[in-house]
DNA sequence: GTCTATAACGGGATAGAC
DNA sequence: GTCTATCCCGTTATAGAC
């Protein structure tokens, strides 16, 4: 039995980059193998659930993404102000500069919501919840803390829905800028 | 020949609330027959070109709805402040307090994107204009009142993105309140 | 204008060979 | 693991009667 060419995180990689562009239900089991380069028989066998269980694997390889590379630069090293701008340089280059959508965003529409509102709420709320924690470490009050924390979500998600509406990254970047300032400002 | 039973505003704002909840490619024409109450063959009489039309006059309607509602509350009567919170009123009405999405954001994803991008950049121009309109009455610099104004439409969709996501309307309720003090502050 | 029926197509999913 | 072939169904769209 031959290696796999790819590994499965590799597809699932790649799977993702298709909902984000197409939404669930915009993504096509032929746009899914083209995105991958595996045929439908492929995908099957690595997700015998079918599409569903491909958008699943998807929205956990988003969960990771969020604990492993968003919430592990909030933690990391420096002072509060370095660390958010390192989240959000890593969103930057995610998002391709504001070219890009957000998965979860785009699997909050139509027949995925219901699916997978559970996972959603969860990608979010850790999220959220890890702005939170720097929003305290940077001595902002815990009541503010959470309301600042959700603010940064919330403008990422917003920038990203304007600019794809206007076709023009300058909202999205203009966010990247913005955001600090308001995050760490004085109470 | 008999009268329709309902005006065709009727029938596009009914076409409306179906792309508002399924997106573009999650709307079939099932659903869309089922939210209006016609029969598909009645779709078709008022829309020859079938879903790509009926998709183009709700986003239409969406424009209209901007100008006649949403600017025209922004050009009203009253403090700049008193117009800003009636357009916040009709979006909270609209958008039933953030249990809602936004048509024109579930439409920006998908097979629609490319397919009304022109009308799109338009609708969210209008309403970003508007804005700008009202800062500058309330005496904001050119170069501040673009970025407010576009801060607010940004807030708004990440406010129904993030409410949806989390599945809680707090956050948007809480922009709907954080939104006039941003907007008006002074520089 | 609306209905029933149906054509034409694409989508998701499966079977079995290799 | 991947391929070819195929099935079934929902979807889009059209035809023609009323």
């Amino acid at each position: 039995m031959p290696a796999p060419l790819i590994s499965r995180d590799e597809v699932v990689e790649r799977l993702l980059t298709v909902f984000q562009r197409l939404g669930y239900d915009g993504a096509s089991l032929a746009e899914l193998s083209r995105g991958t380069g595996l045929g439908k028989s492929s995908l099957y066998h690595y997700f015998p659930n079918g599409k569903e269980e491909m958008a699943l694997a998807v929205l956990r390889r988003a969960h990771a993404w969020i604990e492993q590379v968003v919430v592990a630069e909030l933690e990391g090293q420096g002072s509060p102000k370095e660390r958010l701008e390192r989240m959000l340089r890593a969103l930057d280059s995610f998002y391709a500069g504001g070219k890009n959508a957000c998965v979860l965003g785009n699997l909050v529409v139509g027949g995925a919501r219901q699916l997978y509102q559970r996972q959603l709420r969860s990608a979010f709320s850790t999220w959220v919840e890890g702005l939170e924690s720097l929003a305290l470490d940077a001595g902002i009050s815990r009541r503010t803390a959470r309301e600042r924390a959700e603010d940064v979500v919330l403008q990422v998600q917003g920038a990203l829905v304007l600019s794809g509406g206007l076709d023009d990254p300058t909202p999205f970047r203009r966010m990247l800028r913005k955001v600090p300032k308001e995050f760490l400002a004085p109470e």
